[in-house]
DNA sequence: ATTACATATGAACAGATGATCATATGTTTG
DNA sequence: CAAACATATGATCATCTGTTCATATGTAAT
């Protein structure tokens, strides 16, 4: 956050800045990924389902229990959790435990509540 | 991370864990405005304009010629950002500054950053 | 006051999203 | 292998989202 950029467009007195914040700018790939990761957070669902999975590894009907849903919704959910790599599963037996796959998950949400709190 | 529950339903070996799962969990509200939360940084717009703003305070019209959109959109979406706290704005003549809020922004973005980039 | 400039806002429309329903897949047990 | 169980998936539909376009608001200068 240094000096500021005068309005407007060709009246702009500092396109050195300008050219700096583009050369900054991460690649779109990146932005659009980053994006779509957020787009994950941003989901009462899946809220939901990733603080079940704080505090254990779960099976699909046992979040869907512990939520009130159909076991449908929560398993097209937990499709697209794990597409995000936010969780992981295994099988055992019939059936399959789902966890969370890091630590982001855990860090991002809790910057999320410690924003909202205040 | 503790045990885990078996399936399912009405065959859960833990039930008191379920129990616990439940009273754990943060109320319905804090749920909801989290996911709003993050449904602000779920769009690519959006996520440059906060990128954008990483680098110095900017007024509409700047960060619109930077992002190559219209001012309309831009305008729009920093009202988005602005609902949710995540930017201020201060007039300054004709123009108006928009700057980073809190730096909350930067470590969930930063976060989100490390999370797809492994 | 009139004009120009910077920004905001409302309506509208196309595209994305999430729950539901029906059904399919994969696993274990008898 | 047939039945039961746990989970996944595809289609559908109502709702939400983001951009555009036209226009409104607010400020400064002449």
């Amino acid at each position: 956050m240094q000096d500021r950029i005068e309005c407007c467009e060709e009246h702009c007195v500092h396109p050195e800045i300008l050219e700096h914040v583009k050369l900054e700018m991460p690649n779109e790939e990146a932005l659009y990924d980053l994006a779509e990761l957020f787009k994950v957070f941003g989901d009462t669902t899946r809220i939901r389902i990733l603080y079940v999975l704080f505090e254990s590894e779960m099976c699909v009907c046992d979040i869907a229990e512990l939520l009130n849903m159909s076991q449908s919704a929560i398993s097209h959910q937990l499709r697209v959790l794990k597409q995000a790599k936010l969780v992981g599963n295994r099988r055992e037996g019939k059936t399959i435990y789902y966890f969370l796959a890091d630590d982001h998950v855990r860090t991002i949400i809790g910057q999320g509540m410690e924003h909202i709190e205040e």
